[in-house]
RNA sequence: GGGCCCGUGGCCUAGCAUGGAUCAAGGCGUCGGCCUUCGGAGCCGAAGAACAGGGGUUCAAAUCCCCUCGGGCCCGCCA
């Protein structure tokens, strides 16, 4: 917001010295120092001269310092050289207090850079097999699908959030089979959600007795096959089953604070007869191959680039049937816009935030161009799936040039159990992580886990507010542990494996969700105290005079260069740490700058309008990562 | 066998894109402090002294390059 001016005039003032002084003109960067003392920016130009010009830096450095200009700067406090070689600027921090703290006062003030221009984008995540009900691995997906849509969104990106339902896979018939030849009973216990009755008990059950009776495996394919034809009377009884679990699953997903656009079904696709129109294409241009002989006699292939011969990838069988990879290929040509939109839409059902779920339909429905023909589309998907999204993305490229840059898979790591939850949950008694399997019943369901937090969270909020209802510590209790997994999920590494472990996950201190709404509930008291006393923030004697003042205010000055950084590089991960260090600045002012107490009037109404600031900005960053937030807890 | 990813104090992580400053930063755990002060889900301090190992590039490497080791994933006419 200001710390990005701040930057620039260091940047002018800089280019401006280094055009007046004999030096050679070369690249140059600003960082943030290691240390705070030496200032709150600094430039390594003298070092890129010193390079070529084989001087000592330390030299370069004053010589440019001297000629640096600050007389049109409103930011920069002063510059200096330092050894070995840095120009350090410091902040004016009067200067920037007076910039910022009246434009944040409310959340609206709190803007971010437009990164989008409007362009149109689609984001798929979730996409779960329903079948079963989520588990802890795909609220992973889910957390960075929903926190990307944020950040794109909030970047002046007109985006749309896809959830692709595969609807007619083996996963589905497994389910079939156990109700029509396992006598499974169409109801669940009473206390049982049906998405957890079919993934837990039957699905597994189904599985397990694959093995034992090879009949069975018969009567899946059966299905499958009749699954083919949409009006077939097996089809109906697939769509009721999975239409249940889907809305089983959505409540989760609402739960989770997440939101979507539009439901893709494969089925959908699969009768559209996109892919008659792909594959002639592919065919005229030479993309896909046909296997004369050899091992994929009879085979339509393609060539994956970077790999061996041998190694093609088969997208027609011998038997005219499409593989996985291959019915990806014509959802992923309609989401950018390659071939025409064969769907009509329907408004499936209102979502909890009153925004209507669409869900592609064949038969009735409305045209709508909202959902396909994105500018770019991303697919959050996890790791595994790499090779097969580069296979799409590549033979998408034959047919269109450019898709590699549309066309994102970002992809992450997969959750999986340490060894202790995987002994507690007796999965497992060895001592080494353990990877998740829906048809082997190892998992956490993402249901349960937001169970157990908000069981722990109760009992906090139980302790501390004495006189609230149960009903109101309830509800602030889930919202505490929906931010506590959901930021648990997206502060580190999309390319680090999550090992959940139940007791440690269920932390309330420390870096987590629940020390964020903390921070925000801390400004709030102080905020409505402060009305209660009528205490007013000062507007025209700004100052500001504490290192942990100063440190709070550069805070939020960063607010939309952290943001614009973590939606360029699709991180959720760079806001979650901007937002800790942020609320640690916070409680750091909190501990050492009282606010009500304070008997100058400009110190009091500066540190009042810091504290608004931070709710504010605070605020927007909870909102950002799709966090929950509470004015109490 | 080929490809991708990971390896940072006892444990978990940030920093790596764009190499730089005397102490490589947080969290958990351990030990010790801080409520007559806006809420202690907080703050302060201490101990531990660590960028897997080796080589290279550079005035300068946790960061770039190469090799080795350890761990994970992918490589089906399954989805």
């Amino acid at each position: 917001m200001t710390f990005r001016e701040f930057k620039s005039e260091a940047e002018n003032v800089v280019e401006e010295a280094l055009k007046r002084s004999s030096y050679p003109t070369v690249e140059f960067n600003l960082s943030e120092p290691a240390e705070e003392h030496y200032g709150d920016l600094a430039s390594n130009i003298a070092f890129q001269i010193a390079k070529d010009l084989r001087r000592p830096p330390m030299k370069i450095a004053e010589d440019i310092a001297r000629l640096i200009d600050l007389s049109r700067s409103n930011l920069i406090q002063d510059v200096s050289a330092d050894p070995p070689g840095y120009i350090n600027f410091r902040l004016n921090y009067k200067a920037l207090a007076e910039r910022l703290l009246p434009s944040i006062q409310s959340s609206d003030g709190v803007k971010v850079a437009d990164l989008g221009k409007g362009a149109k984008v689609t984001v798929e995540h979730t996409s779960v097999n329903p079948n079963k009900a989520l588990h802890i691995g795909h609220l992973r997906n889910v957390a960075i699908g929903d926190a990307v849509y944020r950040l794109l969104k909030h970047s002046n990106y007109n985006v749309k959030v896809l959830n692709y339902i595969d609807d007619s896979g083996a996963q589905v018939a497994d389910i079939l089979v156990g109700f029509l030849h396992l006598n499974y009973p169409q109801e669940p216990p009473s206390d049982v959600k049906f998405d957890h009755y079919c993934g837990d008990t039957i699905y597994v059950k189904v599985n397990e007795m694959y093995e034992q009776n090879p009949n069975l495996l018969e009567k899946q394919r059966q299905i499958l096959k009749e699954l083919e034809d949409p009006a077939s009377k097996i089809s109906e009884f697939a769509k009721s089953i999975t239409s249940k679990i889907l809305i089983e699953q959505l409540k989760t997903c609402w739960r989770f604070g997440v939101r979507y656009d539009c439901l893709n079904f494969e089925s959908h696709i699969v009768h559209s007869r996109l892919w008659d129109r792909v594959f002639k294409e592919l065919k005229e241009k030479g993309i896909v191959k046909y296997a004369e002989d050899g091992r994929l006699k009879g085979c339509w292939i393609v060539e994956v680039e970077g790999e061996e011969e041998g190694e093609e990838k088969v997208l027609v069988r011998a038997d005219g049937t499409t593989t996985y990879v291959a019915k990806d290929i014509p959802y992923a040509a309609w989401k950018i816009g390659l071939v025409e939109d064969p769907f009509n839409y329907i408004e499936y059902v209102k979502q909890p935030d009153g925004s209507p779920l669409w869900a592609t339909d064949l038969n009735q429905g409305f045209k709508k161009t909202d959902f396909y023909g994105a500018e770019k589309t991303i697919v959050v998907i996890d790791v595994r799936q790499s090779r097969l999204q580069r296979i799409i993305k590549a033979v998408l490229s034959q047919l269109s040039k450019g898709v590699e840059d549309r066309y994102i898979h970002l992809g992450y790591a997969v959750v999986s159990l340490s060894p202790q939850t995987a002994k507690e949950m007796g999965f497992s008694e060895e001592e080494r992580l353990l990877h998740m399997s829906g048809r082997k019943g190892i998992y956490l369901n993402a249901d349960d886990v937001l169970d157990a937090l908000k069981k722990k969270a109760l009992e906090e909020t139980v302790k501390r507010n004495p006189n609230e209802s149960l009903e109101w510590c309830e509800r602030v209790s889930e919202s505490i542990a929906v931010a506590a997994l959901k930021f648990d999920l997206l502060k580190q590494d999309l390319d680090k494996i999550v090992i959940f472990d139940l007791n440690k996950s269920l932390r309330l201190e420390g870096d987590t969700g629940p020390y964020i709404l903390y921070s925000y509930v801390r400004a709030c008291r102080i905020l409505e105290k402060a009305d209660e006393e009528d205490i007013a923030p000062t507007t025209t004697n700004i100052n500001i005079t504490t290192p942990t003042e100063k440190k709070l205010l550069k805070d939020l000055s960063k607010f939309d260069l952290i943001v614009e950084e973590a939606a360029r590089n699709l991180s959720p991960k760079t806001l979650a740490r901007y937002t800790i260090d942020l609320s640690t600045s916070f409680n750091n002012f909190y501990e050492s700058a009282p606010v009500l107490s304070c008997s100058d009037a400009a110190i009091r109404g500066t540190r009042l309008m810091l504290v608004r600031g931070f709710k504010s900005v605070l605020g927007k960053a909870i909102d950002l990562l799709g966090l929950p937030k509470v004015e109490r807890m």
